[in-house]
DNA sequence: TAGATTGTTAATCGATTAACAATC
DNA sequence: TAGATTGTTAATCGATTAACAATC
């Protein structure tokens, strides 16, 4: 049993991975702890022990080969998979996730969007047709859906995620503002958009200079 | 000198307003930690924690009221208050930003969006008719500008950033995915939806069972 | 070999949880 | 008054930083 990665290391992950394929486009083959933590703002320190949760990926008295780097980090990311996303809701927001074209370079392949409003099935988001959201049991009886983007009222979100899991669903990308209450053994990642407006608004009410 | 709140109780508190502002809709006027801790699943004692570190809300032997509860936590959020907020990129992030009710219900007004597609300025989201980049600075001079929501490349908004923080802006809600680098009392509150997703992908690979 | 930098252990710091006296 | 539950101190746990031996 291999020990358990904190999720603190976890969040940071996706950080480390953006810059080094930044530096990566920027045609730079190595870099040690040091330089690293200067363009990040975090220690040395703590960029090895992350790295070092994952086994030893540099070299002592080189660095660390960026390439390589990034490899094993996309890795543990799951990024070297591809994954089937469909999006609940075609608001505003599940338009603008449709049309994204930035998730399908990283593997994220939005296959499907669902809306219950008449009006809008049929209608074209990008490429995809949007379907009727009582169609939305046989497409995943017959197709892979690997995560289910639920952008549609936090009124609905609980019940129908529910619903999903029944089917097989074992991931979320929730953007509607609740909690979902799902089993153990399925992950969800919230993005509350209302939550990190007011943390923003505390930030401006307590800027420290005053 | 009020002693400084750590970063990790700041990010719990919009969870608690959403909590009490669901027990308020739902008639129930008080609410002791333990009853909290079951419905948002963490400890009383973090809860009684949190609270305490802006002072006593609570009352021996019988809790605390929620709506005294839940206005004192909006208040240290900043949400007595009202804030302009502009859209800097009317892409469909940016649009579906904008068409988001549920903002300005607390007190996050979108007064203007700007782009620099020719084709884009003119039109209408929503209300707002989307204006000139070349149009901005003038706006800021003549208008008050609370916060400003980067909805635009990757590429762009690093500059654009500090073109702003120069014409006096101090707070970004950054949905560009690259980090800002900007001056100390400048408030930045990232939304990188990138990473979310590979939060995610990671916990799909990881996923306990297996 | 000498210099550089990792991998890793130990020390510190901060956050969470437990416990209980204060008090409504 | 007795019961309940906060406010707060103390104990524990976990995460970050510092230090340095290993080694490329």
């Amino acid at each position: 049993m291999e020990k358990k990665i904190s999720s603190a290391v976890i969040k940071r992950l996706p950080r480390y991975y953006r810059y080094l394929s930044e530096l990566l486009e920027n045609g730079i083959d190595r870099i040690s702890s040091q330089e690293l933590s200067h363009k990040m703002n975090v220690t040395a320190s703590q960029i090895r022990q992350d790295f070092n949760n994952f086994g030893g990926f540099g070299q002592q008295g080189y660095g660390y080969n960026v390439e390589i780097l990034r490899g094993e980090i996309g890795k543990i990311l799951g990024l070297d998979k591809k994954y089937h996303v469909i999006i609940l809701g075609a608001g505003n927001l599940g338009q603008a996730l449709a049309n994204y074209t930035g998730f399908a370079r990283r593997g994220f392949l939005v296959s499907a969007i669902f809306d219950n409003d008449i009006k809008k099935v049929g209608q074209k988001v990008g490429d995809i047709i949007v379907r009727d959201m009582a169609a939305l049991e046989d497409y995943i009886q017959e197709n892979s859906v690997d995560i289910v983007a639920l952008t549609l009222p936090k009124s609905k979100a609980p019940e129908v995620a529910g619903e999903l899991v029944k089917m097989g669903v074992h991931a979320f990308w929730n953007f509607a503002a609740t909690d979902l209450n799902l089993p153990e053994d399925v992950v969800v990642e919230n993005v509350h958009l209302a939550e990190s407006l007011m943390r923003l608004s505390y930030n401006i009410v307590n800027l420290p200079h005053d």
